[in-house]
RNA sequence: GCUCGAGUGGUGGAAUUGGUAGACACGUUGGACUUAAAAUCCAAUGUCCAUUAGGACGUACGGGUUCAAGUCCCGUCUCGAGUACCA
């Protein structure tokens, strides 16, 4: 019987599919377990190698998990709202719809090309995961509840007192009765305090303009991150060094009116609920960054109106935020971000030209030239003078590209002697720098080690170190009403809107300019169809083309546009009929709630998962995906989770308990040498020739730098000649260069050989290649590179699993290294593994007349043979040592070492010619994480009738492990000389004087005595002398 | 710049608490089988010296602690990831 594993695999992916074999049930005794993989946004350029490496991994545990005896929810879904198919749409007129559903289901689109699909490449993968729970979250039956959870974001405030999110009626009813006075809510900082009666006495929309200002997501004005090329906003964490993350264009600040969702008011609990889950340190490291949480201090400086007059009661105040309270007798500056709207109000006539013209110019810089040019200090001084709040002396006030509008309040003291960058400003500008350190030289550089301060030079706060300092700089702030202790978070509140058609429709209608909730009843809001899938002339969001796209509030229904009047006509009744919001909800909306939506299957036109469903699995106890969206989607959904928690939808605060970050699998690109004429009269001239060198000449070239070659000349002068070129232009060549060109990986063999026939075919343009060969081979450049279509890396797992089987791709994968770290793909390796499985299909077809792990082309044909005789004391041991290896290995997720523990013991199985089912049948389930389909095959073959997920995983035996002797490394100066084997119940005496006694020893002393002996029972004996 | 992680044969990597460095696999070389190839099997394979026996060196580099260091400590270099005028 030979290993034909297509058909064995094919056959038991069909079997789990008919079966519902990892349907995972809401109701059983087992203990739960979730493993989830963060889900794929579905691309038309299908998987390839690199994708499913986590999944292989959660899929080992989830089968592991089961075969421990838990009831295991692993469940797989489709991210697919997203840009790639709106592009695609743009382009070719196909609705996104379509084109999601092809790249899910696999098809032919409308430009005719063959998409496999997603589902049908993860099927052939052989994954236990649970179909019958998958979501999609572009489905409206899904984004039916992103819209519902948005309207209770809507209809909620963030209560400081409680610290938690509260329905909006508490916060309406504490108006009534007290105003907002005596509420302690996270709010705009612009928000006006009043009183009952003042609130009672609002009209609604007053009312409503002041709600906003409370509600966890609420409509700004703000000043967004704008990307002309793509028309649209993008979040911060979706901008990578000043450029879209998605095509890298351009991004400039824009003031905008959009959604945007108080994240900052969660700042605190996302920091401290890092605390409670199991995630690696750099991830929460990243977190803790991105939501930057600093403690300082708030101080109030008075500006005064000219230098001469002191502050007065109606002069403008500028706050700022400070981490170093204890240095403020050092401030000698303040400075202030040239955006902010403050300048204009306090800049003296004589300054005013200097500080516009300075403005106008840090406004013309990009955000990425400001970020890149980091060295050149400017600034003008805007001619106005605060006062300090303890000394009442003047300070002049600065402008300074350095400060950020962003950041705080954009408004800092500079304290020169204690913070660089105010240091090196006073020193560009001739600004005094007063030190207020004790014994510290400050004529270099500013000094900022806060753990050996000590303040001198400030009056009460004279000979203080930093932590009392600081505690008693803020109490007398306090005191004098000057300031007070603050904490301030880096993270700002998250844009919502985006202008973009394949993305959730906001369940938001206008009224008189204000944004209406629809009913919960009425939703999900489908997406209205339109034309095209671009903004519209006047610059709206797509969805300002649909036609009907207007909310009738009597009918509740979208209807046509054309009955929508939103002006109202004097003495007329409206006719009820408003706007529906133009935006679209943003990519992280729908995956930052998708875990829970997976533990619901029965009711999920009702709810968006039953109480039921949600107590049982809690939250997801394994999460696996890469650590690029350790600011984006991984802090998002904490914040939707502790807010949906906090309303009481769910029972848990954090979505993922432990999680695990797999590396990215890099492709390994293949280059060809083209030869290229240059002509050095004209450097615009290159003629790049059909002509390729192999590496090693490509390498000698470079090396020898051999750019004068004859040979290659006039190669190249030739086939410029071939291709018609004026002779006048050929004389011109003086030189040659090589450029590197991508070959595809598929036209290149295990030793790094060029089909050359195949290249040819490949593109059009290589028709006719010449190649110069070394040694009758064409050889290729190699280097490690992400894996992309464009660098022709990739490397497709159909293809792998149509000719190694996908038991192979599973082990293969794992085999590669540890499954956090980044490595490399390399097709060459996948033998040893493929290998592995042969032999091990081997190891259960063997007839008792023709043994096993003999000479060629014999075993291989043989029958399935497994002999119920007792097995060998030796064949328990490889067992038992690989039951405690593959289980350690698994709950330390180093899956890598595992593979490697299954070959030592298949090699030692075959050695030991093991034919036993003692030994075999557990051995089966060991592997069925790993390789379940060949695991299955021979399973069934051994009698079984249930699927080996059913079975037990084997319980170690300590006792098959017990040795009476050990091979002691004798070691001479901690170097091992030679090896001896010795009883285990020796003592350190009877060791020694054996070890002494022996021959080798005398002989590597040499007549020494050893100064010393080091015996430690069972490791190691260490002579010394 | 700061934070985190890493650096081991020709290659991917192993060594979980300081105790035989290089498991397992790829590749390479040699051999068996074969008309031949593929497949399969066997053997060798860190580097250097030595015919052998054996010896020296060896986990980025330089120090240190220890009977013993890839592993712990100090310093340096290189690479990767994140982040950045954050007051």
């Amino acid at each position: 019987m030979k290993y034909h594993f297509n058909d064995i695999e094919a056959k038991w992916q069909k079997y789990w599919a008919e079966k519902g074999t990892f349907h995972a049930s809401n109701d059983s005794d087992k203990p739960k377990y979730y493993v989830l993989d963060m889900f794929p946004y579905p691309s038309g350029a299908g998987l390839h190698v690199g994708h499913p490496l986590g999944y292989i991994a959660s899929d080992v545990y989830a089968r592991y998990k089961r075969l421990k005896g838990f009831n295991v929810l692993h469940p797989q879904g489709y991210d697919s709202f997203g840009l790639p198919a709106e592009q695609y749409a743009i382009q070719t007129g196909q609705h996104p719809a379509t084109t999601t559903k092809v790249n899910i289901e696999g098809g032919v689109d409308n430009q005719g090309n063959v998409i496999a699909g997603y589902r049908n490449q993860l099927d052939k993968i052989g994954f236990s995961f649970d179909w019958s729970r998958e979501v999609r979250t572009s489905d409206p039956n899904y984004y039916k509840w992103t819209q519902w959870i948005f309207t209770e974001l809507f209809n909620s405030w963030y209560n400081k007192d409680t610290d938690k999110a509260e329905s909006i009626d508490t916060l309406v009813s504490a108006f009534a009765k007290a105003g907002n006075t005596s509420t302690n809510a996270v709010c705009d900082d612009d928000t006006p305090t009043f009183t009952a009666d003042e609130w009672n006495g609002y009209s609604d929309k007053e009312q409503q303009e002041i709600l906003l200002k409370y509600r966890l997501t609420y409509l700004a004005e703000t000043e967004v991150n704008w990307c002309p090329a793509l028309g649209t906003v993008l979040a911060n964490d979706e901008i990578v060094n000043g450029v879209s993350e998605r095509g890298g264009h351009t991004v400039v600040r824009k003031k905008m009116t959009q959604w945007s969702m108080r994240i900052s008011a969660y700042a605190e609990r996302l920091i401290q609920g890092l605390e409670g889950i199991d995630w690696s340190e750099s991830i929460k490291e990243t977190q803790r960054n991105w939501i930057g949480k600093s403690v300082g201090a708030s101080v109030s400086f008075k500006v005064k109106p000219d230098v001469t007059s002191s502050a007065v009661e109606t002069s403008p105040v500028i706050d700022v935020f400070t981490t170093r309270p204890d240095t403020i007798f050092g401030v000698s500056f303040m400075t202030l971000a040239p955006e902010l709207d403050l300048v204009h109000e306090i800049t003296t006539p004589e300054q005013k030209e200097a500080v516009e013209a300075y403005i106008e110019s840090t406004s013309k810089r990009s955000e990425r030239e400001r970020m890149a040019d980091v060295k050149t200090i400017s600034g003008v001084f805007t001619g106005a003078y605060a006062e300090h709040p303890f000394t009442k002396e003047p300070i002049p006030i600065w402008i300074g590209d350095y400060v950020l509008a962003g950041y705080g309040t954009g408004a800092v003291m500079a304290v020169p002697c204690g913070d660089q960058r105010d240091y090196d400003f006073a020193k560009k500008f001739d600004i005094p720098i007063p030190n207020v350190f004790e014994g510290v030289d400050i004529s270099e550089e500013a000094f900022s080690d806060k753990a050996t301060t000590v303040i001198a030079n400030s009056d009460f706060l004279n000979g203080l170190k930093y932590k009392k300092a600081v505690k008693l700089a803020i109490y007398e702030l306090e005191k004098i009403g000057a300031g007070t202790g603050k904490t301030n978070y880096r993270l700002r509140d998250a844009v919502f809107s985006r202008q973009r058609y394949w993305g959730e429709p906001f369940p938001v209608y206008y009224v008189d300019g204000m944004p209406q909730m629809i009913d919960t009843k009425h939703l999900p809001i489908e997406l209205p169809e339109i034309e095209k899938y671009l903004p519209t002339e006047d610059g709206e969001p797509p969805l300002g083309r649909a036609d009907v796209w207007s909310w009738d509030t009597k009918t509740n229904t979208v209807v046509s546009n054309d009955l929508c009047h939103p002006e109202p006509v004097e003495g007329q009744e409206h006719n009820g009929v408003y706007p529906l919001e133009l935006n679209t909800m943003p990519g992280w909306a729908g995956s930052s709630w998708y875990f829970f939506r997976y533990m619901e299957k029965a009711q999920r036109d009702r709810v968006f998962a039953s109480k039921e469903a949600l107590d049982y699995w809690g939250n997801v106890d394994l999460y696996i995906g890469g650590s690029e969206h350790g600011t984006g989607h991984l802090l998002y959904s904490r914040f939707w989770v502790k807010f949906l928690y906090d309303r009481g939808f769910v029972g848990v605060d954090e979505p993922f308990q432990k999680m695990i970050n797999q590396g990215m699998i890099l492709g390994t690109s293949a280059f060809v040498y083209r030869l290229s004429a240059v002509s050095i009269s004209n450097k615009d001239f290159i003629h790049a020739t059909n002509i390729f060198v192999t590496k090693s000449e490509f390498d000698r070239i470079t090396k020898e730098k051999d750019f004068n070659n004859k040979k290659y000349i006039d190669l190249s002068k030739k086939s410029m000649k071939d291709n018609g070129i004026d002779e006048k232009e050929i004389s011109k060549i003086v030189g040659y260069v090589f450029s590197n060109i991508h070959a595809d990986v598929s036209l290149i063999n295990a030793s790094d050989e060029l089909d050359i026939e195949a290249f040819k075919k490949w593109r059009p343009e290589f028709k006719d290649a010449e190649f110069i060969l070394e040694d009758g081979v064409y050889k290729v450049g190699r280097e490690v590179e992400k894996m992309s279509k464009s660098k022709y890396n990739v490397v497709n797992p159909d293809q792998i699993c149509e000719q190694y089987g996908a038991d192979t791709l599973r082990m293969y994968e794992m085999f590669l290294g540890p499954l956090e770290q980044a490595k490399p793909w390399n097709t060459a390796g996948i033998t040893g593994v493929h290998n592995f499985l042969k032999k091990l299909w081997k190891l259960y077809h063997s007839s008792p007349s023709a043994p096993k792990g003999g000479t060629a082309n014999v075993d291989g044909e043989n029958a399935f043979y497994v002999s119920d005789e007792p097995t060998s004391k030796e064949s328990l041991k490889t067992l038992h040592k690989t039951i405690k290896k593959v289980e350690e290995d698994i709950e330390n997720f180093s899956f890598n070492t595992s593979v490697s523990t299954f070959m030592i013991a298949g090699n030692e199985l075959a050695a030991q010619k093991c034919t036993s089912r003692e030994i075999l049948e557990p051995l089966l389930i060991l592997l069925s994480p790993y390789a379940p389909h060949i695991a299955e095959e021979l399973w069934s073959k051994l009698g079984h009738t249930e699927s080996i997920s059913e079975a037990s995983f084997p319980i170690f035996d300590a006792s098959h492990l017990v040795e009476s002797t050990k091979n002691y490394p004798i070691s001479f100066n901690g170097k091992m000389k030679f090896t001896l084997e010795l009883p285990l119940d020796y003592s350190k005496d009877q060791i020694e004087e054996v070890v002494m006694a022996h021959e080798k020893t005398k002989m590597y002393l040499d007549g020494r005595t050893p100064k010393k002996v080091i015996i430690v029972p069972g490791k190691i004996v260490n002579i010394v002398g």
